[in-house]
DNA sequence: GTCTATAAAGCGATAGAC
DNA sequence: GTCTATCGCTTTATAGAC
C-alpha cells in the first residue's frame, strides 16, 4: 500500500474540504494538520507561503480540474451541444448533486475574495465565456449567448447557495434541470 | 446633533457591513470596534453574548427588514403583480444595484452556516414561500410557482456571487431585467 | 520529510475604574 | 454607558532535532 501523502498534490483534496467546509480564515493549521494527516512542519515543507499558498494551489488545482473537465469540452467539442452536455455532467458530478458547495463561490463571497481576487474572477470569466463561444456556435446570436451563459453561471452558484441554506440538496438538482432546459432552448 | 450610537440597534449597519465584508470569523472584535466606534466594553454592554449575539442580531435586523419590504408585500399586496413589483424594487435597493452582497448567503456558503443554520434556512424558505405564494395567486399552478420562486430567489442569489466575483455590478443589474421578464411571462 | 517545541501576535472575553 | 488593562487561549509561523 503507498504512502497516503507522498507529494504536495496528494494535500489538495483534503485541503480543499476543509476550506470549503470552515472558510479561509475558519480553516486553521491545526484543522488542516488532522484533515491532512500531516504536522506543521510537514506543511510548511510542501507549502512554504503557509496557509496562503495552500488556499492558492486548491484554487489552481479547481481550475485545472474546470478548465479539462468544463472549459476545454466547451470550446473545443465539434458539436457545441455535446460540449454542454459534458459540461452539466461534469457539474453534476464535482458539486455532489447539490451536497458540495463551490469554494470558488465561496471566496468571492467571503474574506478571501480581496487576496484571490484574480483566480476568483479567473474560474468565472473563463466559465461564463467558454460557455458563450459554446452557445454561439450553437447558433445563438453573441449577444444572447453571452447573456445566457452569464444567466447559467449565475443558476448553478445561486442554487449552491440555496442548497446549502435550505438544507435541501434536491434544489440544486430541480435547478440544473432547468438550466438544461433552458440550454436546450 | 445627538449621539450616534444611542442604543443597540444603532449599531447593527455598521455590524452588518463588517460581517458582509470579513465574513464571520474575520471580523475580529478590534475591527468591530473601529467600525461602530464602540469600545468592547460597549459593545459587551449591548451584546453580552459577544460576537455571537452581534452576528445573530444583524441576522435578525436583516430579516426583519425583509419581511416588511419583501415578503409581506408579496403575501398581502391585492395585486400579485404590484407585490412582486416591489420586491424587485426592494432587491435593486437593498443589492445597492450589485454592489452589496447578500450576508444570509454569505453565511451559508460560510464558516457560520451551522452556528446561524437556523435563521439562514428561515429567510430563504420565507422568501421562496412568498414568492411562490404570490406566483400562485397571479395564476401560476401551484408546483410551477414553486419552482419559478426557487429559480427566481436563486438566480438573485447566484448574480451576487458572479458580480461580487467578476467585480462588475453590472451583471447583478442584467440578472434583476433577466428576473423580471421571466416573472411577468 | 516529519516531528516537537516555541516564539510573537492576535483573538474573544472579562474586570473594574470612572 | 464607556473606557483601559488584562487574562487565557489560539493563531500563524519558525527553529531545530531526528
Amino acid at each position: 500500500m503507498p504512502k497516503v501523502v507522498a507529494e504536495r498534490a496528494d494535500t489538495l483534496p483534503a485541503l480543499a474540504d476543509v476550506f470549503r467546509e470552515h472558510g479561509y480564515d475558519g480553516a486553521s493549521l491545526s484543522l488542516i494538520s488532522q484533515a491532512t494527516g500531516l504536522g506543521k512542519g510537514s506543511l510548511y515543507h510542501f507549502f512554504p507561503g503557509g496557509k496562503e499558498e495552500m488556499a492558492g494551489a486548491v484554487l489552481h488545482d479547481i481550475d485545472a480540474w474546470f478548465r479539462k473537465r468544463v472549459f476545454m469540452p466547451l470550446r473545443t467539442a465539434a458539436d457545441p451541444q455535446a460540449g454542454i452536455a459534458l459540461m452539466m455532467e461534469a457539474v453534476e458530478t464535482y458539486f455532489q448533486s447539490g451536497q458540495r458547495i463551490c469554494l470558488v463561490g465561496a471566496f468571492a463571497l467571503g474574506d478571501a475574495c480581496d487576496r484571490f481576487a484574480d483566480p476568483v474572477r479567473g474560474y468565472f470569466a473563463e466559465w461564463t465565456g467558454a460557455l458563450a463561444d459554446a452557445l454561439m456556435r450553437a447558433g445563438h446570436h453573441p449577444s444572447e449567448a453571452a447573456g445566457l451563459a452569464e444567466e447559467t453561471v449565475s443558476a448553478i452558484q445561486g442554487a449552491l447557495v440555496l442548497a446549502r441554506a435550505l438544507g435541501d440538496s434536491d434544489a440544486f438538482s430541480r435547478a440544473l434541470a432547468r438550466v438544461q432546459t433552458r440550454l436546450a432552448a
